[in-house]
This record gives structure tokens, C-alpha cells and sequence, in this order.
DNA sequence: CTGAAAGCGCTAACAA
DNA sequence: TTGTTAGCGCTTTCAG
């Protein structure tokens, strides 16, 4: 009863079954190719034993293994639910299997998985990497790459088109009546935390509102619940968080705080992701094609691994919309401060001693 | 600027630093058995080459690749997020990469999924599988296995205590004076289900409350949506969901309904995944200890691989435990059917239309 | 249609 | 410390 009893090989099958390895190895791979009777035979042989091909040496030969690695910051996030799911399914439609990395946020940590990764698979999907440009490009020198959610020059890319949603939020929020915004940043290595925060300086500029930018925080609820402790120290009447789990993490605080969302504060956020609905009030959001994007990754990766040239220059672009729910309303025009906010805009000062309080940490 | 421009292979370098092959393949396992001098001027070869050991080559001869599968229904489901941060976490730490395994919750394409992955993998877990035990035997004869979420004899196990669970849950309702409960069930082929449910029979008779059983249901927010649609044609003042998922589309349902959580329906769930606290009202949950799983699943399954003998008698049964929350409250006792539901318990026949239409889907 | 033989890239065993 | 020689399990010529 030892667990891994040397499973038999194609050696052990053509023994049994009387015929050449190659044989076997035929019958396995191009059927057709032996007469009917002995692949019947090799087969009932193989099946009794409990033979199986080995994929691992299959793929020795040619160096091919049919798996693709798909690098993630944080398995946590739900942002990567959906792209997961699209690319698995891109992927197993091909024939291709997932192996997963984890990279833990860490640049770092992120190299070293993939260098053991990168020997054993065919390709591999960078969704949101954190590392240096120049060490994508190194990895994209040993195998093929596609990098998700940013654009590194000479490598191929699949990113969202965040201009144009940032656009559609802050024309969303100017809507409303919105004048003054405040941007809740994520990690500083994040290519759309810089995309967003620029684009959304941009429009605000153009549609002449006025943003300022709190951060960096972490891409997750805690992250937003400390960045409203920040904001609570100078409110604005809308916020435009770096993702959806910020602004989740945000509009908890607050309203712990004793802010109504959206009533005091408008809110939005990014992705779309699948909690994004559920919460309360229902979240407005620049919605990605999550889906989407992990399908086309693998796909245009799967395209270049047997054999197209990467068009490595214009990053595919995949459009994104905004969702308004709840989260959003217009803006109503304070007298006096608000009561739930650290310290007023107009700058009384009795506060300002818990101000520092809540902003620090 | 072909993209994969034939890997330099280790006779590659050696020819490059004038020595032989397997000089190479010490300098880079066994460092110190081979001269500084040399290892040095290997090294640097390779690294201009670009050289990188091919762990599939090397993986060869023993049979091993480090790699472990994780195969998981429905990786949508957030259920799977914790186990697999858990999984993924004791995974590196040990120096194996995971291979993810969607098998999209089906028997059959979990099968195929495995076979494929079976032969490059050292060992499998099973979170939640839809395949029967033989069917998993089977696999578990191939390699080493550990079932997370079912028990299977002759296989090891990682479970969580579900009676305790249940009973927990139970005991909750009953206090709050609930006496009817209604129980929303998820896949049939899930064992977590099953047990559950029989749990809930036992337990209930004990402590003389009166339970049914709806279902089954797609373990998703839309199952539980539809739950709510068959449980508003004969609604009790307490229900168990199979998972938070369902708990969260049901409350959602209801609550579109008009019903208002807790006040009308006490509402309970399993898992406490991430959105439970989120969601309005937060869930009351039966939490298990999903990281820990994940990493307890891993870290047996390494054992084995690693040569211990695996003890499939006792599955390893981790804690669970309730987290009351808000979706759970005192009974309150209608004199009337509630306004929301499409028919009443006493029968009042004027919606049963709608109880149709509703019902139907 | 089938068998023999030559590797795939690397490691292990044995010499030198 | 290094080189030489076998393979690991399978696929692929190349004959037969």
C-alpha cells in the first residue's frame, strides 16, 4: 500500500503487450497508425495496468508543456476572480493548464516565483506585476509574455482603457455637482494606480474641477478604511478610490464615522468587481471586462507560443464603462462642516488635534 | 527577435565554459563540489547564454516537479479565495508551485482536468470535488491525495467539524425562538451538502424544531435568488443557507421582495467568506477556518509526497465556528402572513398566482 | 504496419 | 575536482 508504487511506463505496456515502445507510443498519440487489433490489445493492456502517458517526458523532446503561468499580485483580491476564470477557460480550451503564481505584491518575491516557473511553462500572463519594466522585459526575453493591466514598451499588452473611464467617472461626479474630488491611491508600483491618477488630473483639469490625491494605500478594504481615516481630516464630496475594495473598505469607515454614503460622500471605484453590487449602497464603479481581458491574454499568449509574431508595440486596449449605482449622488452643499468629518474644509480648528490622530497610522 | 530563439541547454554552456556537461549541472545543484573558479566562470557563461535549468528535464529522471494541483469547482466562488492564499502560502514555503485546476463543477470535466494534470503533478489536492469516491480512489492510487471538504475512505481528509457547525447555528436560531426552519440546499454531488443537511435533521429533531429542505440550488448568488423565489411560497421565520453565497442571494432576493432581513427572515450561512461582512445586513455565518485549510490540506499532502505514510482513516477535522452577525434575530410572531411572502403559511390563496410565477425559473 | 535506434536536457554513478 | 557513461520515459526518424 505505498502511495506512489513507480507507476508503470510505456516499456512496461509494450512488454505486457508484446510489442515495440513505439508502438504503444504510436497508439497513444496517432491512432490510425496501428492496425486495429493491437492498439485494442496495447490499449486493454495499458488500461489494465493503469498506464499513463507522461506528459512531463512527452514534453522533453520539443520543450512544450502545454501549461502557461499566470502571475498574480494578490489571489486575495477579487479583481483577479474573473480573469482567472477567463483565462482558465481560454486556456483549457486550448489544451493549456494553468499554473498558478501568487507573487504576494512583492516584486521581489514575484522574480523568484517566476524564475522557477518560466522553465516549465510555454508562456506566461504578468497580471498586474509589480515588477521593474526592465525586468519584464527580461523575462520576456525567455519566454513568451503578455503582460495584463499595464504597457511596457517592446512587450506585448492587454490593458483597459482607464482614460476613458476616469473620464466618465469625474464627467459622472461634475454631473452630480461634484467640484472638488479626492483621489484614494493604491500601491505606488501599480501601473493603473499612476494611469488613473493621472487621467483623472487631466479631465478634473479640463472640466475644472479640483482633485487632490491621498496615498499610497493598499489595494484592499483595510487600505480603504485607512485612507478614510485621512480623508476624514479634509472631506471632499466625492471620492474616486483606486479600486472597488478601497472604496469599500472606504465607505465602511466612513460610515462607522457616521457619514451617509452618498448623501455626504459620493464614491466610486474601479473593476467592478463581483462584491461590488452586494454592498451597501450598491457600488458606482468603472466596470473592466474582467472576463474579457483574461481571455484575451491568453489568447493573443497562446497566439505568439505556437508561433505569431507578437505585435509587441500598441497595447490591446479593452473598453471599459461606467456603472452608476447607489454610491453616487448629488452633491449637497454644506453650511457648516460636516459633523462626521475629523476637521472641516472651512478649517475650524478645535478638531484638529484628532485629525492628526485619525490621519496618522 | 523571434520570440523563443532555442534556450540555450546545458551542453551549451558547457561547450561555451570549456567543460563538461554534467560540471555544469553540479554548479548549479551541488555548489561546492565543484571549484570556485570554475563554478564562477559557469556561472557567468550562463548567465550571458541567458541559461536557465530546465526543470522539466531535470524532473525526469526521479519523477518529480514540485508542483502540486489544486483542483477546485468553481473558481468564481469566493469560497475558494482563503483556501487558495492557504494552499498557495504553505505551497512556496516549501518550494512547490501549484498547479490550478478549474473543474468548472463537473464530475467529468474534473476527471479530464485531472488526467491531464495527474501525470505532472507529485500530488493532488481535491478542494471540493464532484467526483465520486471510487473516482477518487482511483485517482488516489495514481498519486498522493488529499480530499479537502469530504470525507472518502482510504483517502486522507481535511474537513471541518459541519455538525458543530450546524448544532452551533441551531442552537442560535432556537435561542432567538425560531421553531421552523428551512434549509437551502447547494449541489447534490456536494458532500459538504449532504452532511449539513443531515446535521441540521439531527440536530433540529434534538432540540425539537421543525425543519425543510429546499433545493437543490447552484452554490452562487443566483442559487440563492432563486431559493428565496421557492421559499417565498411557504416562508418560515428562519433559514440556513448551504453556502454565504446562496445566504446573500437569498437575503437579496427576499429583500427585493420586500421582506426585511432580520426583522421578517433570520438568515444563515456557511463559509464567511469575505463578502459576508459586507454585505447588508452582515452575515451570521458558520465560519471555517479557510486559509488554515488550505494549508493544512497542502502541508499533509507534502508529507506524503515526501515519503510519510498517510493516515486515511480520520479525515483531519479543523474547527469551526458562528459569527453572529446581523442577519439573524428574534422570531417575531405574525398574526397575519407577512406582506411579502407570495402565499401564506396559513394559506391565504389571493397571490397564489404569483406564487407560480415566482416559484417558476 | 511495426521494430530498432537515436536522442530530448539533465542527473547520477563511476572513474580518473 | 572533473570527465565519462548511462539512462529517465517518450517521440521520432529510418528501416524492414
Amino acid at each position: 500500500m505505498d502511495q506512489p508504487p513507480r507507476p508503470p511506463t510505456i516499456d512496461d505496456v509494450a512488454k505486457a503487450a508484446g510489442v515495440a515502445s513505439s508502438t504503444v507510443s504510436r497508439a497513444f498519440s496517432r491512432p490510425g497508425r496501428v492496425s486495429f487489433e493491437t492498439s485494442e490489445r496495447i490499449h486493454r493492456v495499458a488500461a489494465e495496468l493503469g498506464y499513463r502517458t507522461t506528459s512531463l517526458a512527452r514534453a522533453l523532446p520539443g520543450g512544450t508543456t502545454s501549461m502557461i503561468a499566470l502571475a498574480i499580485s494578490d489571489i486575495t483580491n477579487p479583481f483577479y476572480y474573473e480573469i482567472i476564470r477567463g483565462a482558465q477557460s481560454a486556456a483549457s480550451e486550448a489544451g493549456y493548464t494553468i499554473l498558478l503564481a501568487d507573487t504576494q505584491e512583492s516584486g521581489t518575491h514575484e522574480r523568484a516565483t517566476l524564475d522557477r516557473a518560466v522553465a516549465t511553462v510555454d508562456g506566461i500572463v504578468l497580471a498586474t506585476t509589480r515588477m521593474s519594466d526592465s525586468a519584464i522585459r527580461m523575462t520576456a526575453k525567455q519566454r513568451p509574455v503578455i503582460v495584463l493591466n499595464r504597457a511596457v514598451s517592446d512587450v506585448p499588452c492587454v490593458i483597459t482603457d482607464n482614460p476613458r473611464g476616469v473620464r466618465r467617472a469625474v464627467e459622472h461626479l461634475a454631473e452630480l455637482g461634484h467640484q472638488r474630488l479626492t483621489y484614494l491611491a493604491g500601491p505606488e508600483a501599480s501601473w493603473a494606480d499612476g494611469m488613473r491618477w493621472r487621467s483623472l488630473r487631466e479631465t478634473a483639469m479640463e472640466l475644472e474641477l479640483h482633485v487632490r490625491r491621498l496615498g499610497p494605500f493598499p489595494p484592499t478594504v483595510a487600505g480603504g478604511a485607512r485612507a478614510a481615516a485621512e480623508f476624514a481630516a479634509h472631506p471632499t464630496s466625492a471620492v474616486v478610490a483606486y479600486n472597488d475594495l478601497v472604496a469599500i473598505g472606504a465607505i465602511r469607515a466612513l460610515t462607522a464615522m457616521g457619514a451617509r454614503i452618498p448623501r455626504d460622500v459620493s464614491v466610486i471605484g474601479f473593476d467592478n468587481i463581483f462584491t461590488a453590487e452586494l454592498v451597501t449602497p450598491p457600488l458606482t464603479t468603472v466596470a473592466a471586462p474582467l472576463a474579457a481581458m483574461g481571455r484575451t491574454a491568453v489568447g493573443n499568449l497562446l497566439a505568439i507560443v505556437r508561433g505569431a509574431r507578437p505585435r509587441a508595440q500598441a497595447p490591446v486596449t479593452l473598453p471599459c464603462r461606467l456603472i452608476v449605482r447607489r454610491s453616487t449622488a448629488h452633491r449637497r452643499r454644506y453650511r457648516t462642516s460636516p459633523a462626521w468629518a475629523t476637521t472641516s474644509v472651512s478649517g475650524s480648528a478645535d478638531s484638529a488635534g484628532r485629525s492628526t490622530d485619525a490621519g496618522s497610522r
